[in-house]
DNA sequence: GATGAATGAGTATTCATTCAT
DNA sequence: GATGAATGAATACTCATTCAT
């Protein structure tokens, strides 16, 4: 049910929409990817290369749009959490998970904006969390049966986590895309129930002058 | 170098205009503080009880007065971090500036969304942020001479960890403004070099039905 | 004359597109009845059940469908007074004439509104509205010639009233739809050459309370 | 108070400020009267030779200013009926104030579309109506205790005869634009209890070919 | 012929910033 | 110096109308 909320009667598209309306999901995805959510839709329709009339003909609102969108990432979420269940060994498959999560979170701008604020979150976003909470609960608990992992993680960490890493990368999005491998690490080894040595944490840290340079993103507005 | 843009000349305001100025930073502080950065320069007048005209005397835009705030800020950091180098037990001390730290940084949405989101950044910002990182410098240093603290891990990545938890602290706003406390201690726990055992995390996890729930404060624009 | 604008040509409609032309009328006739002349085309179209393009191909533009239909509302008129020539009595004509007039006309905000704010009003209109001038006039004449009725009555007076009957009825159509009675018995009484005692007023009036709760349609736009 | 939403606070505008709320009033009285209320914010601001800003730092949105456009109309109204409450005959002061007061509301088309539709009727409307009221009652109640002037004409009934003529005028706004007082004079000849011959009527009735050609006001959009 | 997709100008409203008083 | 008035570009959304399928 990937359906946006204007086509609910399912017929599918005529081929043209379709291919527009495919247009302004991939133009929107790349926008509010890049800039946020607040780009607006008179740009996206640009970028899309269709007028804004077109944008409100597939989406019955922004929300909407932000909406489908959203939804698509929750379902890939779900998919890279459901590999990774079917993974024999469950603490590789807990990291292999936030690898794999982190890489669509990170750089995601909107959808980090969407996390955060979530004025967009209409009900299908709560509705489409549930799809998944539960896998996320059976990740942590089959890692969590090893021993090894310790018992006061609870699924809901999960998300913030991931929320928390995906800040680090925004921050850090032109010099250091990949710095949440670094505190992914950090947290990994905070989660183990006892440990001896550490893990050498991936990608170097950035440097006392890149501190004072990042975070160049244009602002969404003021 | 608490000046702001505007008045570079460094010629000390006349009184009146010094206390407009103060005006002018407290209600900003104040409604920043409470609603984010979004505010209008109007509103921020309205609560200082001045003109928007006297805000634009006194700062050169908006950009101008939210990087003074954030000089002040970086300020209080500073302090916060000297205090904790005062301190005899390393370990302790960084825990301690941690908890502090993010105490202040908790509860300030203009605060994390400077931080999160990136917008804002002036010049002055990161020249301002020299005067943190000496500190954290130093702080780290003597936590990883005990031989305790993992030595990889970097002072930059001391301020990552505050915007990551700040993040969490965004979130859970209404339900659990404290949760960064958790997740403190897990990233506290992935720095020791090894561990028997794992501090117990403080504060409850959400759960699955607040997830849900949560983040309902109003998105900063649309 | 009951072709509308662009189907010029007169040749008979393919039986599929007649019957078409008549859903979109009927839709049309419904859909403004009940909620003004404001309505969408499209919203019409979907009432029809068929496409924009199929009203568009049948009538010009969103002011030819509606001229069509006022020149069926202007026959449905010219049938009732054509009735009411036939009546025996000239004043009891004239006196049924306006009531089942005004009763089409009460119950239908869009030809409420084509006659009070006399937009949308195309040539074929104007021209329609000559079918009911000659009716009217013989139905003025008639009454007049008992002598009772004010020889200063013009035929064109007669449409004017009608359309100021229909701005009371316009008002206070959620509390008295019938109001219009009460103004049409002023109207008759006024009519007389001399008069002994009052026709009473039919329909109580609106109490001072209800002149301020009145009007709370929504209004074409804004 | 007659002040709008906005200034609420009372203390009395700079004098810029005042000329230029006083040229937003009045280009809006122009326009609307002429026009009706759909002519967007935008068209009022460029007609009164200011920014759209400026509009809306004087009143809050377009309600705000038909508002104190209606405010000012409800005074002028019963100023005309106070005057009139002070002329010697009661009968001559009835028909004085109809005369005056549709002189006011003749040709008026935003007026008229306020009483029509009234989505703009905010509190302040109906409040303002209060004012109105009393002083209409009055009018007729010293009209009816002449004996003359038929006892179940109620208070309220004044306000709808208005709101009719005025139709009738905006109907003929063109061609004839006093044809109200024709059907004035059938109203009040429909007033009294008793009456031997009639009031001659003023104004001629429009011909047949004039009923046509009228009603060719710029429509307000469709 | 019918469909419904695409278009874009138009509407109310906000807010950072400039400038006359 | 302070004030707050003025500005206008920007934003989300609607709907009459045209045109490819």
């Amino acid at each position: 049910m990937t359906e946006d909320t204007k086509d609910d009667a399912e017929r599918p598209l005529r081929r043209d929409a379709e291919r527009n309306r495919q247009r302004i999901l991939t133009a929107a995805a790349e926008v509010f990817t890049e800039r946020g959510l607040d780009v607006s839709l008179d740009e996206v329709a640009r970028h899309a290369g269709v007028g804004v009339g077109t944008v409100y003909r597939r989406f019955a609102d922004k929300e909407a749009l932000v909406d489908t969108l959203f939804i698509d990432y929750v379902n890939n979420m779900a998919a890279i959490a459901e590999r990774a269940l079917e993974m024999p060994d469950p603490e590789e498959a807990l990291l292999w998970f936030f690898e794999n999560w982190m890489g669509a979170l990170a750089g995601n701008m909107g959808l980090r904006q969407l996390l955060t604020f979530a004025t967009y979150a209409g009900d299908r976003v709560s509705y489409a969390r549930d799809r998944f909470a539960p896998l996320v609960h059976a990740l942590v608990a089959r890692a969590q049966a090893t021993g090894r992992v310790r018992a006061d993680l609870a699924a809901t960490d999960i998300p913030f986590i991931g929320l928390m890493l995906s800040s680090a990368a925004e921050y850090a999005h032109q010099m250091r895309p990949e710095i949440w491998r670094r505190y992914l690490m950090l947290f990994i080894d905070g989660m183990y129930t006892s440990r001896d040595g550490t893990t050498p944490l991936p990608v170097p840290p950035l440097t006392a002058t890149e501190m004072g340079t990042v975070m160049r993103r244009r602002a969404p507005r003021h």
